[in-house]
DNA sequence: TGCATATTACACACCC
DNA sequence: GGGTGTGTAATATGCA
């Protein structure tokens, strides 16, 4: 590999570790959140789920809950 | 629940969501940097495996020093 | 540290991690369960979900439930 | 879905449930050797920083020598 | 599309 | 008993 292709290479790697480490950040950011949310007496575990259900879409998640309700039905378990 | 606590949960999960699409967005420019690298000949495996490595050598060095610091905490060693 | 106390202390450790292998073909056992499932057409994630649910109780479920309902309605998010 | 399917999935989540049974009595003893360790005067902290440290060397080792195989194909070189 | 992996979420255990 | 940390499980992503 000659210096040049060294440098290229190099240069890749730096580029993604340092948008990883700003990745890192915004997730630390988004932990504060959800640290500050839980100090003014929110649920972080029921916000996370209302974000994540904001997220897909109201087809899929009926879908799911039918699938759920049947396989529950078949083995007679009342839900 | 009041409807000033309704207006600061939704703030609070609305600043989530914005983390979270900061968070995408850089996301999809690492894996740009893997199709440019790709593009250039570069194996997007091996560098992925080149920038682990430097990560985790980082970490296991942690990891050492506080193993050692348990150790001589547990022998009431002073360092 | 005396020998003894060596021995003693190398005698929980190989303890643990034996127990710990155990541990992880239980694991692995679960994991062959559900592709078995998966093989014969259902789907694993709904018979996690089903799992689960057995375990916790039904006042429990309802709980959260009522929680997300009353956090979602004071977003106006309709679920 | 047929009653004979409700019965098959009936028996895939009966067969998990009991070895999630079997994983958490193994658990259970796990805890039970590092309180009988504390009870003679062993750091249950250190006992398991040990234990993780023999896991994560051994699985250090073989991650090291799959990167060096991954280099070698990368590389054209048969080894 | 199925598999491997990486991230994320959760639950449990320990400590104060 | 409450907060923190750790270990495990689930999901989402990316590659073959």
């Amino acid at each position: 590999m000659s210096e040049v292709t060294g440098d290229r290479l190099k240069s890749f790697i730096e580029r993604v570790e340092r948008l990883e480490n700003e990745k890192k950040a915004i997730s630390d950011d988004i932990k504060d959140i959800y640290l500050e949310a839980k100090g003014q007496g929110f649920s972080a575990k029921i916000i996370k789920a209302i974000v994540k259900l904001r997220k897909v879409s109201k087809e899929k998640r009926q879908e799911e809950q039918e699938l759920m309700e049947l396989y529950c039905s078949a083995i007679g378990l009342d839900i």
